[in-house]
DNA sequence: ACGGTGCCCTGGCCGC
DNA sequence: TGCGGCCAGGGCACCG
Protein backbone atom coordinates (compact mmCIF):
# COMPACT_ATOMS: atom_id res chain seq x y z
CA UNK A 1 0.00 0.00 0.00
CA UNK A 2 1.36 3.04 -0.94
CA UNK A 3 2.42 5.12 2.21
CA UNK A 4 5.47 7.90 2.08
CA UNK A 5 8.39 5.90 0.17
CA UNK A 6 5.73 4.24 -2.23
CA UNK A 7 4.36 7.88 -2.80
CA UNK A 8 7.93 9.49 -2.57
CA UNK A 9 9.21 6.77 -5.56
CA UNK A 10 6.40 7.89 -7.42
CA UNK A 11 7.11 11.79 -7.08
CA UNK A 12 11.15 11.35 -8.16
CA UNK A 13 9.53 9.15 -11.14
CA UNK A 14 6.97 11.73 -12.36
CA UNK A 15 9.38 14.76 -11.71
CA UNK A 16 11.72 14.75 -14.72
CA UNK A 17 8.97 13.43 -17.34
CA UNK A 18 5.88 15.42 -16.73
CA UNK A 19 7.42 19.20 -15.28
CA UNK A 20 6.71 20.95 -18.54
CA UNK A 21 4.54 18.60 -20.02
CA UNK A 22 1.46 20.24 -20.69
CA UNK A 23 -2.13 18.54 -20.30
CA UNK A 24 -4.52 17.84 -23.66
CA UNK A 25 -7.34 15.74 -22.03
CA UNK A 26 -8.30 14.64 -19.27
CA UNK A 27 -11.10 11.54 -18.85
CA UNK A 28 -12.61 9.52 -15.67
CA UNK A 29 -14.74 6.10 -15.27
CA UNK A 30 -15.11 6.92 -11.63
CA UNK A 31 -16.24 9.62 -10.82
CA UNK A 32 -17.35 9.53 -7.61
CA UNK A 33 -13.68 10.29 -5.81
CA UNK A 34 -13.13 13.04 -8.04
CA UNK A 35 -13.26 16.42 -6.74
CA UNK A 36 -12.91 19.99 -7.76
CA UNK A 37 -12.85 20.76 -11.88
CA UNK A 38 -9.98 18.92 -13.12
CA UNK A 39 -11.01 19.95 -16.73
CA UNK A 40 -9.96 23.63 -15.79
CA UNK A 41 -6.49 21.54 -15.68
CA UNK A 42 -6.50 21.37 -19.61
CA UNK A 43 -3.98 23.54 -21.88
CA UNK A 44 -1.62 23.84 -18.34
CA UNK A 45 1.93 22.69 -18.17
CA UNK A 46 2.64 20.90 -14.99
CA UNK A 47 5.02 23.44 -12.94
CA UNK A 48 6.23 20.98 -10.02
CA UNK A 49 5.43 17.48 -8.90
CA UNK A 50 5.81 17.43 -4.97
CA UNK A 51 4.25 15.49 -1.81
CA UNK A 52 2.85 15.76 1.62
CA UNK A 53 3.42 12.60 3.71
CA UNK A 54 1.38 9.97 1.58
CA UNK A 55 -0.72 12.93 -0.86
CA UNK A 56 0.82 13.36 -4.45
CA UNK A 57 1.27 16.93 -5.69
CA UNK A 58 1.46 17.69 -9.37
CA UNK A 59 1.43 22.13 -9.50
CA UNK A 60 0.03 23.47 -12.60
CA UNK A 61 0.78 26.78 -11.90
CA UNK A 62 -2.08 28.47 -9.62
CA UNK A 63 -3.56 25.17 -9.87
CA UNK A 64 -2.94 21.66 -8.77
CA UNK A 65 -3.76 18.28 -8.46
CA UNK A 66 -3.90 15.92 -5.62
CA UNK A 67 -3.95 11.83 -5.65
CA UNK A 68 -4.30 9.65 -2.87
CA UNK A 69 -3.37 6.61 -3.71
CA UNK A 70 -5.03 4.84 -0.13
CA UNK A 71 -4.79 0.86 -0.41
CA UNK A 72 -4.55 -0.09 -4.25
CA UNK A 73 -3.65 3.01 -5.98
CA UNK A 74 -1.37 3.40 -8.75
CA UNK A 75 0.40 5.92 -11.07
CA UNK A 76 1.40 4.69 -13.99
CA UNK A 77 3.11 6.50 -16.97
CA UNK A 78 3.61 5.45 -20.71
CA UNK A 79 4.19 6.72 -24.16
CA UNK A 80 1.80 6.37 -26.49
CA UNK A 81 4.45 5.47 -28.80
CA UNK A 82 6.98 3.40 -27.17
CA UNK A 83 10.16 4.06 -28.92
CA UNK A 84 9.83 7.72 -28.10
CA UNK A 85 11.62 8.93 -25.15
CA UNK A 86 10.26 11.41 -22.83
CA UNK A 87 13.23 14.71 -22.63
CA UNK A 88 16.21 12.26 -21.60
CA UNK A 89 14.10 9.54 -19.00
CA UNK A 90 12.69 6.65 -21.23
CA UNK A 91 9.66 4.52 -19.59
CA UNK A 92 10.83 0.76 -19.51
CA UNK A 93 8.06 -1.44 -21.31
CA UNK A 94 6.70 -3.49 -19.02
CA UNK A 95 3.69 -5.90 -19.26
CA UNK A 96 0.64 -4.45 -17.37
CA UNK A 97 -2.21 -4.04 -19.96
CA UNK A 98 -3.48 -0.31 -20.07
CA UNK A 99 -5.80 0.90 -19.42
CA UNK A 100 -7.46 -1.51 -17.76
CA UNK A 101 -10.60 -2.38 -15.68
CA UNK A 102 -8.56 -0.65 -12.70
CA UNK A 103 -8.45 2.36 -14.74
CA UNK A 104 -9.96 5.41 -12.76
CA UNK A 105 -8.34 8.26 -14.49
CA UNK A 106 -7.01 9.30 -17.85
CA UNK A 107 -4.62 11.87 -18.15
CA UNK A 108 -3.02 12.76 -21.74
CA UNK A 109 0.10 15.31 -21.78
CA UNK A 110 2.05 16.62 -24.28
CA UNK A 111 5.57 14.27 -25.44
CA UNK A 112 2.73 11.61 -26.40
CA UNK A 113 2.58 11.26 -22.67
CA UNK A 114 -0.40 9.09 -20.62
CA UNK A 115 -0.94 8.90 -17.04
CA UNK A 116 -2.58 6.19 -15.54
CA UNK A 117 -4.60 6.78 -12.33
CA UNK A 118 -5.40 3.13 -11.56
CA UNK A 119 -6.99 1.81 -8.36
CA UNK A 120 -8.63 -1.58 -7.72
CA UNK A 121 -10.65 -0.67 -4.49
CA UNK A 122 -11.52 3.13 -5.37
CA UNK A 123 -10.77 4.28 -2.26
CA UNK A 124 -8.17 6.78 -3.93
CA UNK A 125 -9.05 10.05 -5.13
CA UNK A 126 -7.98 13.16 -7.04
CA UNK A 127 -8.95 17.03 -6.48
CA UNK A 128 -8.03 19.66 -8.42
CA UNK A 129 -7.86 22.98 -6.12
CA UNK A 130 -5.91 26.88 -6.13
CA UNK A 131 -2.25 25.69 -5.45
CA UNK A 132 -2.60 28.56 -2.94
CA UNK A 133 -5.10 27.00 -1.04
CA UNK A 134 -3.75 23.29 -0.81
CA UNK A 135 -2.23 23.98 3.16
CA UNK A 136 -5.80 24.16 3.83
CA UNK A 137 -6.72 21.00 2.57
CA UNK A 138 -8.05 19.43 5.26
CA UNK A 139 -5.85 16.19 5.75
CA UNK A 140 -2.88 18.47 5.19
CA UNK A 141 -3.70 21.19 7.50
CA UNK A 142 -3.69 18.66 10.31
CA UNK A 143 -0.62 16.45 9.01
CA UNK A 144 2.20 16.25 11.05
CA UNK A 145 5.69 17.26 10.07
CA UNK A 146 7.64 14.69 7.64
CA UNK A 147 9.64 12.33 9.19
CA UNK A 148 12.57 13.14 7.62
CA UNK A 149 12.32 16.80 8.23
CA UNK A 150 14.25 19.01 11.20
CA UNK A 151 10.76 19.49 12.61
CA UNK A 152 10.50 15.78 13.78
CA UNK A 153 12.88 15.75 16.11
CA UNK A 154 12.73 13.98 19.40
CA UNK A 155 11.52 16.52 22.00
CA UNK A 156 8.74 17.07 19.12
CA UNK A 157 8.30 13.23 19.43
CA UNK A 158 8.36 12.64 22.80
CA UNK A 159 6.28 16.13 23.51
CA UNK A 160 3.52 14.27 21.33
CA UNK A 161 3.35 11.00 22.58
CA UNK A 162 3.24 12.20 26.35
CA UNK A 163 -0.29 13.70 25.26
CA UNK A 164 -1.29 9.96 23.78
CA UNK A 165 -2.51 7.31 26.06
CA UNK A 166 -3.35 4.96 23.24
CA UNK A 167 -1.10 1.98 21.84
CA UNK A 168 2.21 3.16 20.46
CA UNK A 169 1.37 1.09 17.22
CA UNK A 170 -2.04 3.03 16.99
CA UNK A 171 -0.15 6.32 17.35
CA UNK A 172 1.88 5.65 14.46
CA UNK A 173 -0.66 5.31 11.92
CA UNK A 174 -2.06 8.62 13.03
CA UNK A 175 -1.17 10.72 10.49
CA UNK A 176 -1.30 14.07 12.63
CA UNK A 177 1.41 12.62 14.83
CA UNK A 178 3.77 12.33 11.95
CA UNK A 179 3.42 12.36 8.05
CA UNK A 180 3.34 9.13 6.00
CA UNK A 181 3.96 6.20 8.05
CA UNK A 182 0.94 3.26 7.29
CA UNK A 183 0.85 -0.63 8.97
CA UNK A 184 3.85 -1.49 7.34
CA UNK A 185 6.77 1.27 7.82
CA UNK A 186 5.16 1.61 11.28
CA UNK A 187 5.41 -2.25 12.43
CA UNK A 188 9.08 -1.84 10.92
CA UNK A 189 9.96 1.15 12.87
CA UNK A 190 8.35 -0.62 16.06
CA UNK A 191 10.67 -3.46 15.09
CA UNK A 192 13.83 -1.37 14.51
CA UNK A 193 12.96 -0.02 18.29
CA UNK A 194 12.54 -2.96 19.59
CA UNK A 195 9.17 -1.62 20.95
CA UNK A 196 5.78 -3.68 21.73
CA UNK A 197 2.94 -2.25 19.62
CA UNK A 198 0.09 -2.08 22.66
CA UNK A 199 2.82 -0.12 24.28
CA UNK A 200 0.95 2.97 25.58
CA UNK A 201 2.63 6.11 24.06
CA UNK A 202 2.99 7.80 26.75
CA UNK A 203 4.76 4.97 28.84
CA UNK A 204 7.71 5.38 26.63
CA UNK A 205 11.13 6.52 28.60
CA UNK A 206 13.52 9.37 26.92
CA UNK A 207 15.86 6.53 25.60
CA UNK A 208 12.54 4.61 24.19
CA UNK A 209 11.29 8.20 22.28
CA UNK A 210 15.06 8.79 20.70
CA UNK A 211 15.34 5.21 19.70
CA UNK A 212 11.91 5.46 18.08
CA UNK A 213 12.91 8.88 16.58
CA UNK A 214 15.58 6.77 14.99
CA UNK A 215 13.36 3.72 13.92
CA UNK A 216 10.93 5.65 11.54
CA UNK A 217 13.18 7.67 9.87
CA UNK A 218 15.22 4.23 9.29
CA UNK A 219 12.27 2.66 8.32
CA UNK A 220 11.56 5.20 6.01
CA UNK A 221 14.94 5.76 4.40
CA UNK A 222 15.34 1.96 3.60
CA UNK A 223 11.74 2.30 2.00
CA UNK A 224 12.63 4.97 -0.42
CA UNK A 225 15.72 3.66 -0.97
CA UNK A 226 14.38 0.22 -2.34
CA UNK A 227 11.54 2.06 -4.38
CA UNK A 228 9.14 1.06 -1.77
CA UNK A 229 7.12 -2.05 -1.07
CA UNK A 230 4.98 -3.92 -3.41
CA UNK A 231 2.60 -6.73 -1.30
CA UNK A 232 -0.25 -5.78 -3.43
CA UNK A 233 -1.08 -3.03 -6.23
CA UNK A 234 1.89 -0.99 -5.53
CA UNK A 235 3.79 -0.07 -8.62
CA UNK A 236 6.67 2.70 -9.39
CA UNK A 237 5.68 4.98 -12.75
CA UNK A 238 7.68 2.63 -14.83
CA UNK A 239 5.35 0.13 -13.29
CA UNK A 240 7.90 -2.01 -11.62
CA UNK A 241 7.69 -3.33 -7.87
CA UNK A 242 9.07 -2.19 -5.27
CA UNK A 243 11.64 -3.86 -3.20
CA UNK A 244 11.65 -3.13 0.39
CA UNK A 245 9.39 -6.42 1.71
CA UNK A 246 12.78 -8.55 0.42
CA UNK A 247 14.29 -6.33 3.22
CA UNK A 248 11.65 -6.20 5.82
CA UNK A 249 11.85 -7.27 9.52
CA UNK A 250 8.87 -7.50 10.77
CA UNK A 251 6.04 -6.94 8.38
CA UNK A 252 4.80 -10.52 6.76
CA UNK A 253 8.18 -11.59 7.98
CA UNK A 254 8.02 -15.21 9.50
CA UNK A 255 11.50 -15.19 11.36
CA UNK A 256 12.57 -12.68 14.04
CA UNK A 257 15.96 -11.52 12.29
CA UNK A 258 17.38 -10.69 15.60
CA UNK A 259 16.76 -13.47 17.65
CA UNK A 260 15.18 -16.31 15.60
CA UNK A 261 11.89 -16.46 17.16
CA UNK A 262 8.35 -16.44 15.55
CA UNK A 263 7.17 -12.95 14.29
CA UNK A 264 3.84 -12.50 15.74
CA UNK A 265 0.39 -10.96 14.25
CA UNK A 266 -2.03 -9.48 16.21
CA UNK A 267 -5.17 -6.89 15.92
CA UNK A 268 -4.35 -3.58 16.84
CA UNK A 269 -6.78 -0.49 16.28
CA UNK A 270 -7.98 -2.43 13.21
CA UNK A 271 -4.95 -3.34 12.09
CA UNK A 272 -2.78 -6.48 11.91
CA UNK A 273 0.24 -5.85 14.15
CA UNK A 274 3.29 -7.81 13.05
CA UNK A 275 6.10 -7.65 15.56
CA UNK A 276 8.87 -9.93 17.56
CA UNK A 277 7.35 -10.78 21.05
CA UNK A 278 10.68 -11.52 22.07
CA UNK A 279 12.63 -8.57 21.16
CA UNK A 280 9.60 -6.43 21.46
CA UNK A 281 8.19 -6.84 25.26
CA UNK A 282 4.83 -5.38 26.53
C1' DA B 1 -10.17 15.53 23.23
C1' DC B 2 -9.36 11.02 22.84
C1' DG B 3 -9.82 6.20 21.49
C1' DG B 4 -12.60 2.47 19.48
C1' DT B 5 -15.59 0.72 15.65
C1' DG B 6 -17.56 0.40 11.15
C1' DC B 7 -17.64 1.88 6.45
C1' DC B 8 -16.11 2.33 1.76
C1' DC B 9 -14.43 -1.35 -2.18
C1' DT B 10 -12.57 -5.58 -4.84
C1' DG B 11 -10.20 -9.85 -5.48
C1' DG B 12 -7.79 -13.62 -3.47
C1' DC B 13 -8.06 -17.29 -0.47
C1' DC B 14 -10.02 -20.60 2.76
C1' DG B 15 -13.19 -24.20 4.28
C1' DC B 16 -17.02 -27.02 3.26
C1' DT C 1 -16.63 -26.57 -8.93
C1' DG C 2 -19.21 -23.28 -6.32
C1' DC C 3 -19.98 -20.25 -2.79
C1' DG C 4 -20.19 -17.79 1.52
C1' DG C 5 -17.27 -15.51 4.53
C1' DC C 6 -13.10 -13.40 5.76
C1' DC C 7 -9.07 -10.55 4.97
C1' DA C 8 -6.20 -6.61 3.22
C1' DG C 9 -6.24 -1.10 5.41
C1' DG C 10 -6.27 4.90 4.91
C1' DG C 11 -9.06 8.16 6.36
C1' DC C 12 -13.24 9.65 8.08
C1' DA C 13 -17.94 9.66 10.29
C1' DC C 14 -19.82 8.39 14.30
C1' DC C 15 -20.16 7.10 19.09
C1' DG C 16 -19.15 7.05 24.04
Amino acid sequence: MPELPEVETIRAGLVPRLEGKRLSDIEYNWPKKVYGEPEKLVGHAVTAVRRRGKVLIIEFGQLALLFHLKMTGQIILRHDAETELAGGHPIPTFSTELPNKTTRATLRFSGNLTLYFNDLRKFGWLKEMPSAQIAEEPLLKTMGPEPLSAAFNTKYLAEALAKRGGPIKAILLDQTLVAGLGNIYADEALWYAQLHPLRPAKSLTAAEVAKLHQAIRQAIRLGIAHRGSSYSAYVTVEGERGTYLHHAKAYHVEKCDRCGGSIEKKKIAGRTAHFCPHCQRL
